[in-house]
DNA sequence: TGCGCAGGTGTTTTT
DNA sequence: CACCTGCGCA
């Protein structure tokens, strides 16, 4: 048996050796899928398949990367770089560039992202004249890119009655017309937006039985990750492309399917079956990766969907350490938290800064972790949010490169076409953009012909000196290299300068950030010419790849820093320690899933692999209190932390301030002197003063026997009455009467009560 | 044309 | 809170 197949136990092995015909492997969480799939590769290659030969096809470019990496590492050459790995939208790109012609795109597209996309969109509905808040672009877009995610162009869009009634409905009846108009903007710009890569694909293999035969016969096999994920467009190009050699093998867990929102259906993991006369399916159930206590709670908690593929994920791990629940007061309190428990926890058990991750639903709670990691001087790395391609001096550049490769672009013209300030302002621009529309011209071929059109004066001068700028460097296309044009244009244009006169600390960053672009193209000039395979390095290409990156460097991810991101984000990721957080009702489940079986199933589908990319240990955190939008919003802790086994659970904190188990039972009560109470009630309820001084004999009680009617003292809000119990075991909230101080909701897992009377 | 200010509005999740 | 938009003014 070669070497390779050894650390494989049967499952993985019969996986890769099971190499002719359709295969599904259903691979739970942490079962060694990634390293199924490669070694599957590098066994192929091994047995003499052509490395041009097979794709794989992943959903982030991390995935491809490492795929390749471990490929190449496991057959110690360089044939791996041959292969076509990476995500579906990069290798269609890839692909429409070739045959872009014959769709009736120039081979130098541009691709926008969803900002541009949106841009666009937003432009056309101001064209039409529509209302705004009726036809707000994000949900317009949103309404479109679904479409597009199921291959609905947008006439049987229009001709589609479901879709004309939902929209009646929703009183927005010509989304079908703002459809049709951004289609053909888009295509006028020569511009293929994130879902027009899996539309034109689908319209190419099918449009053109020559492209699909030379794909199909390119590709002998084909392989798809995280299967789940797909949505019917990307099923339809792979069953596509798959048709001739039907060597077709998906991967892929339903229980960590996360990405509905994006199209992505479970149903395409029924349909596999059923689209090949012999489907063989193996499951991968042994997990790997965490403890059997991490494990059993995980399946523990996904047993309440009912939407789900039956399998038995389990381990030969030990049971190791419980689940670790901690309840703060804001959200605040909760980075906190996780930043002492870091701190913690490297002292005591040697774990590094690395070693650590913080996961949380929304990326705009990342900000009290980076506040307290910051205070404790950790260091850390947030993955996601705005990317460097994101950022407004960096789009800005890259518009103007994005011009000297396709003046069609009118979205990217409009962006920098007064920036820096030239005199050319939005009277002038909305003008060209009507006379585009109205002659059906391009807005660059309008610029053109600026005089004729009737521009005079400076504006006139204005738009001439401008159209000379680009020409001239588009002059050097030819001559120089993409490094040399960028630097260039930079120059040419006074962005660069604009920038570097802007002396505040922010000024200074995006001045940075420019010169960080223009590093990253030199770098990939640079990047010598991968041996066999003609690379192009052209400006053209570069843009074509920087679109779709996430990050201008992800593969720097090796510091010793906290990992901090979405739980999407994490997907396929493992840290030996982990933070989830934020586990309260309207964040997690998010407010916008709670109401319908199918979303709130996605949601504990996410909870699951939060969970799962653990090794050793799971921290889950709540606060009650949270700022949003500017002010304080109060959450219950979330339905999924009732979901998880108590006995796995371990409530007893231990960090300070000191808290009580909310598990543990009923404790000894104090009992202070009847004389007492009735003197430290007189003094509490005949004074207006706004602080309370706690008694002489105040002492933290256990709270967890607390009832309604009982009297207490609070520290600051001094005497109340308990006027109603909430919440669940893990936090148990109550509702106590402080006289002249209110009625104030209390946590008792957090705040120190005495119990005066019960 | 450009800037400053008031007011409104938004937060899932991503290629 | 933080960002964006629209408006009024110089």
């Amino acid at each position: 048996m070669q070497d390779y197949l050894l650390p494989l136990n049967e499952q993985q092995r019969e996986a890769v050796l099971y190499t002719e015909g359709a295969l599904m492997i259903v691979a739970g969480a942490g079962s060694g899928k990634t390293k199924v799939l490669t070694t599957r590769i590098g066994h192929l290659i091994n047995n003499g398949v052509d490395s041009f030969r097979i794709l794989a096809l992943t959903f982030t470019n991390k995935a491809a990367k490492e795929m390749k990496e471990r490929i190449e590492h496991m057959l110690g050459n360089s044939e791996a770089r041959n292969l076509y790995i990476g995500t579906f939208h990069s290798v269609f790109s890839r692909i429409l560039r070739v045959e872009a012609e014959r769709l009736g795109y120039p081979n130098n597209f541009t691709i926008y992202d969803t900002d541009d996309a949106k841009s666009v969109l937003k432009n056309i509905i101001k064209e039409q004249n529509l209302d705004e808040k009726i036809y707000k672009v994000a949900y317009v877009f949103n309404r479109i890119s679904a479409s597009k995610n199921n291959l609905y162009t947008y006439k049987e869009y229009q001709a589609d009655h479901a879709a004309q009634q939902e929209d009646a409905r929703s009183n927005r009846p010509l989304i079908g017309q703002l459809f049709e108009a951004y289609s053909k903007r888009c295509f006028k710009n020569g511009a293929m937006d994130f879902d027009d890569l899996l539309v034109n694909m689908y319209i190419l293999l099918t449009n053109f039985p020559e492209v699909l035969a030379k794909y199909q016969h390119k590709f002998r096999y084909v392989m798809i990750d995280e299967y789940q994920d797909t949505n019917l467009a990307q099923y339809h190009i792979i069953k596509l492309l798959g048709a001739v050699h039907e060597n077709i093998c998906v991967v892929g867990d339903d229980a960590q399917s996360i990405y509905s929102f994006r199209g992505a259906s479970m149903e395409n993991i029924f349909q596999f079956q059923k689209d090949y006369d012999d489907v063989k399916i193996i499951k991968l159930e042994q997990n790997y990766r965490s403890s059997k206590t991490i494990l059993d709670a995980a399946n523990q908690v996904i047993t309440n969907n009912k939407n789900q593929i039956k399998k038995e994920l389990w381990t030969d791990k030990a049971a190791g350490e419980k689940i670790k629940l901690v309840g703060t007061f804001t959200d605040n309190d909760e980075g906190k938290f996780v930043a002492d428990a870091i701190i913690e926890h490297k002292l005591r058990n040697h774990y590094k800064n690395k070693d650590f991750a913080i996961l949380y639903r929304t990326n705009a709670q990342s900000r009290a972790f980076e506040e307290s990691l910051r205070r404790l001087n950790i260091n850390y790395k947030i993955f996601g949010g705005l990317s460097f391609y994101q950022r407004k001096e960096v789009k800005d550049y890259v518009a103007y490169l994005r011009i000297l490769v396709n003046t069609q672009d009118e979205e990217s013209l409009r962006r920098i076409i007064n920036y820096p300030a030239r005199g050319i302002g939005t009277t002038t621009i909305n003008k060209i953009s009507f006379e585009a529309q109205t002659q059906n011209k391009t807005f660059w071929e309008i610029l053109l012909e600026a005089q004729s059109i009737g521009f005079k004066g400076a504006t006139l001068t204005a738009i001439q000196d401008f159209v000379l700028m680009i020409r001239n460097v588009q002059g050097m296309l030819e001559k120089k290299n993409a490094y040399e044009i960028a630097f260039e244009i930079g120059k040419v244009s006074g962005i660069v300068k604009d920038l570097h006169a802007d002396k505040t600390v922010e000024g200074l960053a995006r001045y940075e950030n420019l010169q960080e672009l223009q590093n990253s193209i030199k770098e990939y000039t640079e990047t010598p010419t991968e041996d066999g395979e003609v690379v192009e390095r052209s400006l053209g290409a570069y843009l074509q790849q920087i679109t779709l990156l996430t990050d201008a460097n992800e593969n720097e991810e090796d510091g010793d820093t906290v990992k901090l991101m979405t739980i999407h984000a994490s997907k396929g990721l493992e840290f030996p320690c982990v933070f989830v957080v934020g586990l309260e009702e309207n964040i997690f489940p998010s407010s916008m899933s709670m109401y319908d079986r199918e979303d709130l199933e996605e949601e504990r589908r996410l909870f699951y692999v939060a969970i799962t990319r653990a090794k050793e240990k799971v921290w889950i955190s709540f606060a009650s209190n949270r700022y949003r939008f500017g002010s304080l919003i109060q959450n219950e802790p979330s339905r999924f932390i009732d979901e998880l086994p108590t006995q796995l659970v371990d409530a007893n904190l231990s960090s300070k301030p000191k808290k009580q188990n909310p598990f543990a039972g009923p404790s000894k009560p104090a009992s202070p002197s009847s004389a007492d109470k009735t003197i430290q009630q007189k003094k509490v309820f005949s004074s207006a003063s706004t602080t309370h001084v706690a008694s002489a004999n105040f002492k933290e009680d256990d709270t967890s026997g607390l009832e309604v009617g009982m009297q207490v003292e609070h520290q600051r809000f001094g005497f109340g009455n308990v006027t109603s119990l909430e919440g669940a075991i893990a936090n148990k909230i109550a509702t106590i009467d402080f006289g002249t101080m209110g009625e104030k909701k209390i946590m008792l897992n957090y705040a120190k009560l005495r119990i005066v009377r019960g």
